[in-house]
RNA sequence: GUGGGAUUAGCGUAGUUGGUUAACGCGCCAGUUUGUGGCACUGGAGACCACCGGUUCGAAUCCGGUAUUCCACCCCA
């Protein structure tokens, strides 16, 4: 293999015969965010490296270690989004779309860049899905948010995947959490691992989230924020939970969902399964109500969700989940001479413009090669055309499973024949079917 | 960034204690006389055995490093 180089590490190609995989979610994906209202919106790949700094937060890992920042021609440092939210907030404050209504719907398709170390489920270029919602502080918002993801899973028909849901609370109440949290662990500086160690300092809720047993062991013990929640926070996320139920979403309180960036407040929620290696989070949102202020616009309250499409189509296929494949061709034309060619091409227009998938040999090939061809690609009917078929105008057109042959004439009602040959078979097997 | 496992044709594998032109299956291409696929048969293309260096008379086989990949930690989708 005299390749000049390979694809780049954490990238990953999508090849023409698994393509229809990805398409059959964007799909759904696209239905179902239709169905709920929101609109697509599409953002650069690239934005000012300030917009990843102020929004997703200088002291999250994912801006202090992982992006893909650059220096352009002109000076300036530009970084490749590591996630969707911050470029759809940008556009939403740029073009100041409040004024077309509130709330602002939109939904997205992106590739994200992260630097990290691939594993299972983790790349450096991946792509997300996701729902976004600004100008509404109402639990019913949240709740809304959560089904539409809850029914893209259930379109899917993703088996075995849980909804854990938490409220981090408001700077306020979180404030105040920290404070207690902090005053917990102290007691315990001696035995915390070293991560635990410094997370004390600047986010004492990530300790929670350790997998090492002896902070999960600690922690089990400590101040749980629902514990600390003031009364607005704690009465909405009483609310979220009143509406999921209505809605008949089952999920499970789980207090240790903290989540890596820093926009997030009240609501967070997961979407977690168990059948994909340690990266099992398919989905994660939330609530980040402080968002738009922080990139400089007015009080905005707004949440959303991304969901990965690598893990997701990842959990199909461990659960055997059956995609639909792309239609098989209605019509393969062998063809012998350059009279035949032409003719050939004449009838493809055809059919193909009838909106059927049709082929014809573009490389040369002779006529038992071309026959072959078609069977590989699954073709339903085949027809040789050569100088006698033109002669006669008329030519065979043959039921590649049964290999039965009929005579079809090749004139301007060509198309018309073709269809009732189609549409015999299908009603023929439909009888059988019933029988 | 830390740790462990892998690396032989497009894919899946074999290659015995280092010894001549690296094997097999699938796939691909072409044929099996005269214009028709699925079966079978024949032939063909395709691998500097991941890369670099070392040990040796001699290495795909031993040693070291690098890369890639898989998995876990961290973190996230």
């Amino acid at each position: 293999m005299a390749l000049i180089t390979k694809k780049i590490k954490g990238t990953e190609d999508v090849l023409p015969k698994e393509s229809y995989r990805w398409q059959f979610v964007e799909q759904i994906m696209r239905e179902e965010a239709k169905n709920y209202g929101f609109k697509e919106i599409r953002t650069p790949v690239f934005e000012h490296t300030e917009l990843f700094a102020r929004g997703v937060g200088q002291t999250t890992d994912v801006v202090q270690k992982e992006m893909y920042t650059f220096e352009t021609k002109g000076g300036e440092s530009v970084t490749l989004r590591p996630e969707g939210t911050a470029g759809a907030a940008r556009a939403v404050l740029e073009h100041a779309l409040e004024n077309e209504g509130l709330p602002i719907k939109a939904s997205y398709f992106v590739s994200c860049y992260r630097y990290e170390k691939p594993q299972a489920g983790r790349l450096r270029e991946f792509h997300q899905f996701g729902l976004e919602e600004y100008g509404t502080q109402s639990p019913v918002a949240d709740a809304e948010l959560i089904c539409a993801a809850q029914s893209i899973f259930d379109r899917l028909e993703i088996k075995q995947l849980r909804l854990e849901i938490n409220s981090i609370g408001c700077p306020e109440c979180r404030a105040k959490y920290h404070e207690a949290l902090r005053a917990y662990f102290e007691d315990y500086k001696s035995e915390l691992c070293e991560t635990c160690l410094s997370r004390l300092e600047k986010n004492p809720m990530r300790i929670l989230d350790c997998k090492s047993p002896i902070c999960s062991k600690i922690a089990e013990g400590a101040p749980k924020i629902t514990d600390y929640l003031c009364d607005e926070c704690e009465e909405h996320f009483a609310s979220v939970q009143k509406y999921l139920d209505a809605a008949g979403v089952k999920y499970i309180v789980n207090p240790t969902i903290v989540r890596g960036l820093d926009y997030y407040t009240k609501t967070v929620f997961e979407f977690v399964t168990d059948c994909i290696g340690a990266q099992g989070t398919v989905c994660g949102g939330g609530r980040y109500d402080g968002l738009i202020e922080e990139l400089g616009g007015k009080h905005m309250p707004s949440l959303g969700f991304a969901m990965g499409l690598e893990r997701l189509l990842m959990v199909m296929e461990k659960q055997d989940i059956e995609i639909p494949d792309f239609d098989e061709c209605k019509l393969y034309i062998a063809t012998m001479g350059e009279g035949a060619k032409a003719k050939a091409f004449e009838l493809l227009k055809q059919v193909r413009e009838s909106g059927m998938i049709a082929e014809t040999d573009v490389i040369g090939r002779g006529l038992r090669a071309q026959m072959k061809y078609a069977d590989k690609i699954g073709a339903k009917y085949s027809m040789v055309l050569g100088d006698n078929e033109i002669e006669q105008g008329a030519a065979n057109i043959k039921d590649m499973e049964t290999g039965e042959q009929k005579q079809i004439k090749l004139d301007e009602t060509f198309l018309e024949q073709f269809a009732a040959i189609l549409f015999e078979s299908q009603s023929d097997s439909i009888v059988g079917g019933f029988i």
